[in-house]
RNA sequence: GGCGCGGUGGCAGAGUGGCUAUGCAGCGGAUUGCAACUCCGUGUACACCGGUUCGACUCCGGUCCGUGCCUCCA
């Protein structure tokens, strides 16, 4: 069996994993907050935990996979005011839009998605855990988590407690004992969304719903964290300070074991940003490209790596889904349970055990590719093992083989039937006409030993 | 200002103390009526300056540049 590396966060390395529990590995990776449409940095998220979920369903019995839906926020307030949908109908809209264009993308449902709201009541509770351990209090309608009460905190993103109080940009809210205290729970208006809790109607704070419901689901310590690298600090790092203290734990991996974050997405070199107008949606992309094309583009650099959003590089993502294609078609009449066997240099999950290495997976990818065309006299019997290590591959990728778009309408097939006729009469002017004609249909005509077929451009 | 990450061939992007991925684009060739697809061939690139070493793109120190976080953010 392979063995599996992970970059941990928390220890800053590269550690061989080692579940907590090798019949249950569990882990958590903090979804999106549906206020709007998912954009392409939501996507390389989803994306890459979905990988990874692959691998480890490849190499352990049980995987649970958990990524929340954070449903109430002051985003969600503020888009309610906007748009006059009430916040129910926003968030479960954008609940199913998401979900919709992420399996677009070949990334699945997480086992259990849960949603913030329905888990208020954990909240509650382990923020009166904390009150009652001495590591938050209540002032002025909120309870507000003392970080001084927590001596490891800042142990994720390396920050010491002076520095943060250095580089503290904001205003500090008048009432927090100490300026790096954060909200566990804050008082409601009475058109805001609202519960009632002891210290009156309120809601939330951003952190806490994380650590309510990844207990809850996966219970204490699981094996692996993950989210966006700007959710280290302050995201991560409190949602660890809140878990640990409600339990009376100092170790930070008390929490999680591993902490897994995914680099970020920029585009055309600039971060995306509302302002700049470069806020690129999957919702709009997946109505210009395959899924799959979406889902190569977003692998295409390593998970921790930031990656830069251009036409080179889908153009890139394209090409490879189109050999792709094609090598399944070559294959289309072989059987591959003649011979499962994968060779070393094909085996992709070799690459991606070493830290998700897909650029290394989508090399030797390109090596079981070349192996497929080149068609070499004598090996013709290593082709079930070609296609068996083909589907092996694209399983764990989750790139889905779309069919071939042939010639779909009676148009163009009579085109093509005409274009064969005046090529037999070496009417060639004729011929490269329909060839043109065909083209300007969206379809590109692709000569095969079985005659010509047309693919879309 | 603090903390972190990175600078690899035209572009994207891995990796390694000596054998120098992979892809895209380009060029030459095969195939093709011409193309497309595919195949073959073609590029010694690792920011800069020191140091360690028999040997460094890879290790150490410094310089310059870029970038992320420190505030809501995937």
């Amino acid at each position: 069996m392979s063995e599996l590396k992970l970059f941990n966060t928390l220890k800053r390395e590269k550690q061989v994993f080692i579940p907590i529990d090798p019949a249950h590995v569990r882990l958590y990776a903090c979804g999106p907050t549906v206020y709007s449409y998912a954009h392409i940095g939501n996507a390389r998220m989803a994306v890459v935990f979905d990988l990874l979920t692959r691998v480890l369903k490849t190499l352990y019995p049980k995987v649970t996979y958990v990524s929340n839906i954070t449903d109430v926020d002051d985003k969600i307030i503020a888009a309610h005011q906007e748009t006059g949908e009430t916040i129910d109908i926003i968030t479960r809209k954008y609940e199913a839009i998401y979900n919709e264009d992420m399996a677009a993308l070949g990334a699945a449902e997480p086992d259990i998605q849960p949603r913030a709201t329905e888990h208020i009541g954990e909240m509650i509770q382990l923020i009166g855990a904390l009150i009652e351990r001495g590591h938050a209090y209540e002032a002025d309608g909120h309870v507000l988590f003392n970080v001084p009460s927590f001596e490891n905190y800042g142990g994720l993103s390396a920050r010491s407690r002076d520095e943060q109080v250095a580089g503290a940009r904001v205003e500090v809210a008048s009432y927090k004992k100490d300026p790096a205290d954060f909200v566990l729970w804050k008082p409601s208006s009475d058109d805001e969304p609202g519960w009632e809790s002891p210290w009156g109607r309120g809601r939330p704070g951003w952190h806490i719903e994380c650590s309510a419901m990844a207990e809850k689901h996966l219970g204490l310590p699981f094996d692996i964290h993950g989210g966006g690298a700007d959710l280290k600090f302050p995201h991560h790092e409190n949602e660890i300070a809140q878990s640990c203290c409600a339990h009376g734990q100092e170790d930070l991996a008390a929490f999680a074991a591993v902490w897994v974050h995914n680099g970020f997405v920029t585009v055309e070199g600039e971060k995306m940003a509302k302002s700049a107008g470069n806020f690129l949606l999957v919702h709009d992309l997946i109505e210009k490209y395959p899924g799959p094309v979406l889902r190569l583009a977003l692998l295409g650099a390593h998970y921790r790596q930031p990656l830069d959003w251009s036409d080179q590089v889908v153009h890139q993502a394209q090409k490879l889904y189109d050999k792709i294609l094609r090598a399944w078609e070559e294959l289309k009449d072989v059987d591959e349970n003649q011979q499962k066997v994968i060779l070393n240099d094909h085996n992709i999950m070799l690459a991606l055990c070493d830290d998700l290495n897909v650029p290394e997976a989508f090399s030797k990818l390109n090596a079981l590719l070349s192996s497929i065309f080149k068609k070499p006299e004598g090996l013709e019997d290593l082709r079930p093992s070609y296609k068996y290590s083909l589907i092996k591959s694209l399983e764990l990728l989750g790139v889905e083989i779309e069919e071939v778009k042939e010639e779909s309408n009676s148009e163009i097939a009579a085109l093509l039937e005409e274009r064969t006729a005046a090529k037999a009469e070496k009417n060639f002017t004729r011929a490269d006409e329909i060839r043109d004609q065909i083209l300007v249909l969206g379809y590109e005509i692709e000569d095969t030993s079985e005659g010509p077929i047309a693919r879309k451009a």
